[in-house]
DNA sequence: TCCTAACTTGGACTTCGTCTAAGTCAACAC
DNA sequence: GTGTTGACTTAGACGAAGTCCAAGTTAGGA
């Protein structure tokens, strides 16, 4: 994660303590948090940080492309670390529970030019669903 | 739209006038409404009806199947009464829009056993993104 | 060490959605 | 047609998630 650090200073980043606890709360693989436990898990480190820091930290990230911002219900955004390897999201349709996924191909390609109604289409976005391990236990057999 | 009414009857669904007219607007192909616009839609024809009702009656409407929410932002749900044939959406980066979209083959296929971790995988949702001919000509060239 | 633009803060505010208690009414029985 | 009743609707309070703002703080260059 310190290289992100690096490349942030690169763009221009003010190197504050709450950006870094941030962005160390937010490292490693599977990682899908809210933004409110982002904030909970930086408090823990820096208790003085504020929510709408967090906010902000978070869209900059987003803006620069370091980290994805994954909608898989109607509720609060979780915010996804994974943006340099392409994945997908596997989500329990049971508990929530989120997991990275690669599936094969190139979703794009599936959409013809036809049904693509003069959009240039740059993003395939899929969400797989179904109920996972525990969750199967807990309500069949 | 009318065998959608004797369809929820046959359900023991009552049927009130407020019920008649949300499922009036959303009649159509390509219809996304926001639970605020389908309120508005439906006071310009029953004025007393409520926020609280054309709430409870979508969320029904998604339980029966008869209707999709769809998340496409982070903002309001839409509300997709295109749901009995299967397809997927193209949302417009710049403006919002969304349209249906029918991409060839079976989007869950594409993950392998490998991938699926264990869970019982029911559905793909796929959200392809890219700028609309309009937003196209007013950012590009 | 100083300076200043960039950053952070707390709290008010907005948006979207849910809940509740009281009132209304569709549909069935007669 | 009339009565009955439980399902439905209503207004408004409430809650969660997120944005905005004015005032205070600070990273990093001079």
């Amino acid at each position: 994660m310190s290289d992100l650090l690096e490349r942030l200073r690169g763009r221009g980043w003010r190197l504050t303590s709450q950006r870094r606890v941030v962005a160390e709360v937010l490292d490693g693989e599977h990682v899908h948090l809210t933004a409110d436990e982002v904030h909970a898990r930086a408090a823990a480190r820096l208790p003085e940080i504020s929510r709408a820091t967090v906010y902000n930290t978070l869209g900059e990230l987003v803006t620069l492309g370091e980290v994805l911002e994954v909608a898989t219900d109607g509720r609060a955004k979780r915010y996804d670390p994974n943006a340099h390897r392409a994945h997908q999201h596997l989500v329990c349709s049971g508990c929530g529970a989120i997991r990275d996924v690669h599936p094969h191909g190139d979703p794009l390609a599936a959409l013809p030019a036809a049904e693509r109604f003069g959009f240039a289409v740059t993003t395939a976005e899929v969400t797989y669903r179904g109920l996972c391990p525990d969750c199967r236990g807990r309500s069949g057999s």
